[in-house]
DNA sequence: AAAAAAT
């Protein structure tokens, strides 16, 4: 356990430090900041929720605390890939610097450039920008990047994702390559380590152990259903958000359009929900990611543009209405739940047109998430879909006695769908399953059908390999988490009632 | 299959 006093910070920053209530520093922020303190290159490969922003955060206060902004001139330079996220950047900024003279400014797309410029003009001691806006004002010349004495490139792997790498290039060759660089990603594919080798002069690499990936803080829990009805899929969301204690939970879907009509059905089943992506005006945005924030507002429906970095302390679920098509989104989705030692939970919808996606998913978390399958009556719930998907269910269908004796093709599909088995799941035998509570969810106001009787199949849930968490365990997180079932103490109240089941 | 980011 190191503590903040003994990273060498000045009192000035560690009482900026110590103001926010922490006091042991994590991983990450032990090894990098005396290494950026003096005034040597940072390579970290850590993703966020180690702690990653104050780790170069407070060298950046530090080293840049004597000294004064020249108009036009800054002297660091901050890049993050989304604008929340630099946005966020400037959050720990303000706090961080707040017993200095440091000025910062946000420069990112989709706000007007008067104040940015404006700052810019009178001097500001860093910028912390997205790639696209940055370039724009240097190009109006409405800045020089010539006087940087540091720069830190966040998320580069998401970068990659997103195209920026030959604009990262571009920034740096802008820069005197006497600047120090910290560099931070998760991970370390090989046009990272190229950037890395050609830009970073002799880095101290630092690790910081993967963050709660499938960790024991978040329970993984799956619902195959059995339409890829848009319909079916809404209800069983609905579902889901009923019967589970939602503080406040994200609901990610893959496309920006899902996101809007997911949103908008939500609300209009009485739930307080809102929609952010990428093509929602700036300011809404901003103001949404905000009321999320304060506890305002309960579900965030978002596309990957909130899947990665957005750390919201206290976020108790995050419902995968799609599965997404790349695995390691769904890592990142479900990690915005169980952070700061809390216990969180996430849930996702697979329809049978998912399975490939699945199979990814489910290879890279290497465990198979809780199966949890909602009765409910899908006859209303995708019409000719349905045909197709129960055609497919009743091939796949094991039937099994104990559970569905009668199991025959003229039963309703949703009660066939029960004695199926995770397809995936590598456990010799099931667990004991876990059937859910036969009280209805509070059906809001809904024209949909209603709710009928909820049942979980259960596999073995195996979160061992769970790396651990930095940082303090709270409320959430209670000692008897990982007893018998493995659940928390927050079991949904819909999985209680054990019954034995075999496979 | 998509999303993100400059306009």
């Amino acid at each position: 356990m190191t503590e903040f006093s003994q990273l060498g910070l000045s009192p000035t920053t560690l009482q900026a430090v110590i103001d926010t209530g922490y006091t042991t520093a994590t991983p990450i922020q032990a090894q990098a900041i005396p290494v950026a303190l003096a005034g040597r290159d940072v390579l970290g490969i850590a993703q966020t929720g180690t702690g990653k922003t104050a780790a170069f955060t407070l060298p950046l206060v530090e080293r840049l605390s004597k000294g004064r902004a020249r108009a036009r001139m800054p002297r660091a330079l901050v890049l993050a890939p989304t604008r929340e996220l630099a946005d966020q950047v400037a959050m720990s900024f303000e706090k961080y610097a707040k017993g200095t003279k440091l000025s910062w400014v946000l420069l990112i797309g989709g706000v007007s450039m008067g104040d940015q410029v404006a700052a810019l003009n009178k001097g500001v001691d860093v910028l912390i920008a997205t790639p696209g806006r940055l370039l724009d004002l240097f190009e109006r010349g409405k800045m020089l990047l010539t006087g940087v004495e540091l720069m830190v490139v966040d998320e580069a792997d998401r970068m990659l994702d997103m195209g920026f790498i030959p604009d990262i290039e571009r920034i740096f060759k802008l820069t005197p390559p006497k600047r120090q660089t910290l560099f931070f990603s998760a991970t370390m594919p090989p046009e990272i380590t190229r950037l890395t080798t050609q830009f970073l002069k002799d880095p101290t690499r630092i690790e910081a152990s993967r963050p709660a990936m499938t960790a024991e803080t978040i329970t993984q829990y799956l619902v195959r259903i059995p339409s890829s009805d848009p319909k079916a899929k809404r209800a069983a969301l609905r579902e889901l958000i009923g019967r589970a204690d939602v503080k406040n939970g994200i609901v990610f879907c893959n496309r920006k359009s899902e996101v809007d009509v997911v949103a908008k059905s939500l609300k209009q089943h009485g739930f307080d929900a809102s929609p952010i992506h990428g093509d929602l005006d700036q300011s809404l945005r901003t103001k949404t990611l905000a009321a999320f924030r304060s506890g305002e507002l309960k579900l965030l429906v978002a596309s990957d543009v909130a899947a990665r970095g957005l750390d919201i302390p206290d976020v108790s679920h995050v419902f995968n209405y799609d599965v997404s098509h790349h695995a390691d989104d769904y890592v990142h989705r479900i990690g915005r739940t169980g952070r700061a030692g809390k216990l969180g939970q996430a849930f996702m919808i697979v329809t049978p047109a998912d399975d490939k996606s699945l199979d990814k998913v489910m290879k890279l978390i290497k465990m198979n998430p809780e199966e949890l399958v909602l009765d409910l009556d899908w006859s209303n719930l995708g019409g000719a879909r349905r045909a197709r998907a129960e055609t497919k269910a009743a091939v796949v269908e094991t039937p099994r006695s104990d559970v569905a004796p009668s199991a025959s093709e003229a039963e309703p599909l949703a009660r066939r769908t029960r004695s199926r088995r995770s397809s995936k799941a590598t456990a010799p035998e099931l667990a004991p399953a876990v059937v859910m509570d036969t009280a209805p969810a509070p059906a809001p106001a809904a024209s949909e059908p209603a709710a009928t009787p909820v049942e979980a199949v259960s596999a073995e849930p195996r979160l061992r390999q769970a790396d651990r968490r930095p940082g303090g365990r709270t409320e959430r997180d209670a000692p008897a988490a990982r007893e018998g079932s493995g659940f928390g103490s927050d079991i949904p109240a819909f999985l209680r009632r054990p019954v034995a089941l075999k496979a």
